[in-house]
Order: structure tokens, then sequence, then C-alpha cells
DNA sequence: ACGGGCAATGAATCGCAAC
DNA sequence: CGTTGCGATTCATTGCCCG
């Protein structure tokens, strides 16, 4: 059975999901209801009514049918997740502590709590409370033996050359975003396409497949379709149903598709050195220099090793035996005179031979 | 039976407070182990070894023993409450989720997470995850009919007249501040008495009793003294208890405790400039032009890099070598076609977020 | 005394392909 | 399956040493 790629697919997404074939998704992302467990009208200052969340599909009869209900939406996403796929959930304080306890139980395995920092949240009326500012999403792999796709150097570059922290800035789904109905808002929580961009531009490849159970009006396929990604959704709901259908028909990818990676020194090909050396960057018997104003001396042998007193081997281990320390990257750390006389790191060598092999495919 | 009043009290959590009188007590703070369920050695780039918690207290079989010990301390806990009292618990994404919902489960009614925001957090060294920048506390009533008290004049003025936002931005506690025996922490996860003054200014009132079944080196006893409140401490560990005697021994309450309190910083946020293609202002594929006459052209690629011929990098850097020059002010440099055709600095569009991002810190 | 440089460090679930 | 070894990877702050 082949996917239904990008697709909005109508029903319950347990039931949608068990006719999925098992194994076969990259990335689920869930915005289950919160269960608010709101009481009567929230009147602001000047009596006007808050537009809370009254819909049937926010409504539970207790904490154990919040509980059943996600155990059966969570279990059905991860039979449908491949082994090294990764699941999103984004909830509140109502619900993502259970939420994340019933993920450990069902062998999910976090990777973060990312807080979704409002800009603009709702201020807390009655002054009862602190301003609730902020929203969880929460990271997970399939279980502790995968190994998800993390696009660290992408999110380094997107947040200015620092690591991306775990809480996130972003302002709330409002203004031209925000998909209305007869000047009433379509959806009650639409989610903004910025926060979808990151966590999809963060954790799956171009190509992959991201399904969202609770898809909406359908942030998540939008967001999808604009970074060259599929998306399959779920959604009951008929008036969403069609909210997202005629939303997502205008969306475009990127043209580019090299516009959507970001190149990383992890995904580049490993490269020996003594490619190096066969290429005739250096030669056997040249002497490379290494540690404080270049001190430490090693020679060049012929097999690619590096020989340093009476010690021989990798130009990594012996990095580290020469300094004293458990591990080195050779690349880094050793230095040769180039043709202008300048001390370079002979990953500069390495750097050269990538070039050219790019050049011939 | 009388409570022990600005004592710490030798021995088990559970124990000691089943000795004590039910509905006595005000406030509970929290800080149990996190479960943290560490492998082994994790290194620095530059080789030196990351000192993690690897104390006995924080190991537990499986999530059913750490679930079993969460239950038992938040039981007595809710039994030496008062009706109206309140239970604030500090954790991570390891442990905080379990300990949610298992007090829903018990009965105790939320109010607010609250997001501790790391100033200075630990980055992560493997570059797999994004940065773990927050711990997340949850304020809590003992049940859902309790008035839980909550002094919001008193954290909206600490807030510049803004109420009070659910994340707080807080440094780690070092320097000075931090306990060290022979140079080394005396306590591996301390917490900065500036978290705590916050937590008691915001939730009790002066005289209350507030108890800390986790004391450890006292921060809790320290922040309550200070701020004019008693505090009744549980620890098992001797090295602790001595600790925190000392330290306590030292502290004397303050006159106007408003002078303890450092305003939170107003600085201008950052906004990098992956936060304009997120808010949807530019797209990747899209061609940024800089120079005379905007003679020089640039693609935005999704982590917002620019490419320019056969270089990538970022604004500011691509700018500086595209005029060949040693640095540039890639806001002010490069110009985008607005939507009435005019040319204008990409500066413009960080000024249309920073227009909407009115967040603190 | 002041400043620059360098080292130390913080609740951390921190790699992966080839053999 | 386990073992081996390449080689990728850090931010804010404090404090000490030295000029």
């Amino acid at each position: 059975m082949s996917l239904p790629l990008d697709t909005l697919l109508d029903g319950d997404c347990v039931e949608t999901m068990a006719r999925l074939p098992a194994g076969s998704v990259d990335l689920v992302f869930a915005d289950p209801p919160y269960n608010l467990q709101l009481g009567g009208d929230l009147l602001r200052p000047n009596a006007s009514r808050v537009a809370g969340v009254e819909e049937e599909w926010d409504r539970f009869a207790d904490f154990a049918a919040y509980d059943a209900f996600t155990r059966a939406w969570a279990e059905a996403a991860r039979r449908v997740l491949k082994p090294d796929g990764a699941l999103w959930v984004i909830g509140s304080y109502h619900n993502i502590h259970r939420v994340g306890a019933i993920l450990q139980d069902l062998g999910f395995w976090l990777l973060n709590d990312i807080v979704w920092r409002k800009t603009n949240p709702m201020p807390n009326f009655k002054g009862t409370r602190f301003t609730n500012a902020h929203e969880t999403l929460l990271w997970c792999a399939r279980s502790a033996e995968s190994r998800p796709t993390f696009n660290y150097a992408a999110m380094k570059t997107l947040n200015d050359d620092l690591q991306m922290r775990s809480d996130w800035m972003l302002p709330l789904c409002v203004g031209p975003e925000r998909l209305k109905t007869d000047g009433r808002k379509t959806h009650p929580t639409q989610k903004p396409e910025s926060l979808l961009y990151r966590v999809i531009l963060a954790t799956t490849r171009p190509g992959e497949v991201i399904l969202d159970p609770f898809f909406g009006t359908g942030t998540t396929g939008a967001a999808a379709i604009r970074l060259g990604r599929h998306y399959i959704g779920c959604e009951r709901d008929p008036d969403y149903i069609a909210a997202a259908r005629a939303r997502l028909a205008g969306v475009t990818p990127v043209e580019d598709p090299a516009l959507l990676i970001t190149p990383s020194r992890r995904s580049e090909p490993r490269i020996p050195f003594g490619a190096v050396l066969e290429a005739g960057l250096l030669r056997p018997g040249d002497t490379l220099h290494g540690g404080r104003r270049g001190a430490i001396e090693a020679t060049i042998a012929a097999d690619g090793s590096l020989c340093h007193g009476d010690q021989r081997g990798s130009i990594h281990k012996i990095g580290a035996a020469a300094q004293g320390v458990a591990s080195c990257n050779g690349w880094t750390f050793w230095h040769y005179r180039d043709e202008a006389g300048q001390w370079q790191p002979i990953d500069a060598l390495r750097e050269r031979i990538r070039a050219t092999a790019k050049g011939r495919d």
C-alpha cells in the first residue's frame, strides 16, 4: 500500500492512521485538544466576552478519558512512524504533562521540551495568576534507540550562528495569516506557520513525509509544502477540511531545492588523510606542526600515518598523544606552510579535495 | 503539636512530613531529584569532562519507581498543606511531566507552569539537540476549590508595571552565591536565590510558613528569611545539612523586600535574520540587492543564510565578502522591494517584527 | 589599579559508520 | 551483534594571572 502523499484524509485520526502502513512516516506533528476544562464565560475588564475554546472536540469527561484518547492516537502515531522517526506534540499546562508521561510510558524518548514564548499573549484579565505567555512542545524520538534527524547547522544558521535554544520567541497567529469565516476565526487554535517552519526545518529532510493527526486548517501542510516536504493530514470537521483545502491550493514550494539544505561538515563524505598525499598536496617526509606556536612536530609517512618521536599513527591519534589528551581532530590540529608561507590547518587541503570532487560530478 | 519553625529536620521527607500536623503549612516548594538517566561521560570540545549529576539520590530503577517516589512525597506534602495552600515543584523534561500528571491525579489544581529561562545555560556540546536552556516550575493549589495567595500587584510592580509572564529570565547560580566545599560545588543542583525570591514574593504573605522537602543547601530557607517568612526544611544528606545550617546562620531579613529584586532587563530583543523568514516577510528563493544601484544580488536560503555565487553565509558575512571588505551590517546593506515597489533595507522588516514583539528580557 | 588573555564551568537523558 | 576509530562539537559568565 502506498502512502497518500499531500492528502487530507477525512475522518477520525486513530482509524485513519490504522489504515496506513506501519513504519512509513518520518515525522508526526500533533496539536491535540488541550482539555482546557473552562468554566463559565470569561469577561474582559470592559465586559466583552473572551472567545475561548468551546468546541465539542475539547470536552472530555475526566482525566482518564483524556488519557485514553491520548494513548490511542499516540500508539497509532507510533505505529506509522519509521524506526528513526520522531514526534512533536504541542500543548499547555492543562494537558502537556499527561501527554508527556504517556509518551514516555509508550516508549517514546524525549529529546527536548520546547517553550513557545508568545510575543503577544492574552493578558490574565482577573489578575489572579501569571500571564500564561507560553505553550510547550515535546520533541521525542520513536524510541531511545532511534537516530532522529536534527539539522543542527540549519538551526544554528537560522539563529545568527548561535545554537538554537529550547525557548522560541514567536508571535501568535493573527492578522492576514489568521483564517476567517464570516469575520470570525475559522479555527479557535490556529498555530502560526512560523512555528511549523522551525519544527520542520529542524527535524526533517526535504522530500520526507510529515503526518498531522489533528490537521485543523492545515498549518502543518502549508509549512511542509513551502519547505519541500510531503504532508498527510487527518481531520474530522468538514469546515476545517474545506478551509484547509482552499488554503493549501494556494501554497507553493521553494523552487531551488539547494536552498532548503544547510551544508554541514557532518554530512560531507569522509576523506582519509592518505587522499591528501595521493593528490600530491603533501609529500611523505613533510613536517606538520601542532599545538601552541606549532611547537609539536610530526613527520608524514608514505601510508598517511604520522611519526612523532617513537610513536606512529593517524593524524588524530598522534595529535591526541602529543597533547596528552583523549581525542583530537587531526584535521584542525596539524598545520602546514602553504605556498604563501602562511600556516594553514591541513583541513584546508581536505577542503580543496572536496571542491575538486564536487566539480567532477 | 506546634510547628518546628525555621528548622532543618534531619531525615527522609516523607517520614518527616508525616509527623507534622495536617493542614498547617502555607506553601510547599519542592525541588525533587530529576531522574536524569545520564549515560557515560560527556566531554566538551576541549576534552574536559562535564560534571554531571552522579549522586545516588538521582538514581531510580525505572519510571514506576520514580512515580512511586513522587506520589509518596506529593501526598505527604498535600496532607500538611492548609486548604488554601499551594505547591511549587521544579523539574526538567526528564521528570516534570510525570510529576505534573501525578499532581493532577492527586487532586492538586494547576495554576500556571512557569518557565525558568536561563541566561547562561550549558550549551549542547555535541550539536545533537536544541540547547536545553530552561527548566519548568509547576504552581498548583491544594485543590480546585483552594483560594491560593497571589500577590498580583507585587509581581506587576516587579515587572515594570506589566503583568508578570509565565516565562522568567534568570541566571544560573554561579559566582560567589554558589556554595563550594574544597573548591568544588557543595551541591550539584543549587538553585539561584533570585528564583526563590520570586516564588515566595508572588505566592506567600509575610509570616507564613514554607516547607521544602528537598532542602539541599537551603536556598528556600535563605530566601524565606530574607523575605520575612518562616521555613521548614527536610534533608537527609549530612553534608548538605551542615552547609545549609552554616549558610542560614548568616542570613538576615531585609526591611524592604522590593530592594532585593533586580529589575528585569529591558534591552531590545535580538532578532536573527531567520525570524524574518519564519514570519513570512521574506521567503527562501527571494533575491536581495545591495551595493550601488543594487548591483550585488544574493538569494535567500531556508535557514536564513544568503547565497552569492558559490559563497554562502550570514547577511553580514556575504555582504562583506561581496564588497570585498572586512565587515558589513547586513541589515542596512541588503534591500528588498516592498509591496509598493520601493527598495527598502531589510532592517525595516526587523523593525516590523520588533513592533509586534513586545517581548520581555 | 586596570585591562587583556586564558581557563573554568553550569540538572546533560549529547555520534556513527565501518568492520 | 559488538568493537574500533574517525572526527565533529560550546555560550555566558566568572575568576585568576600577568603585564
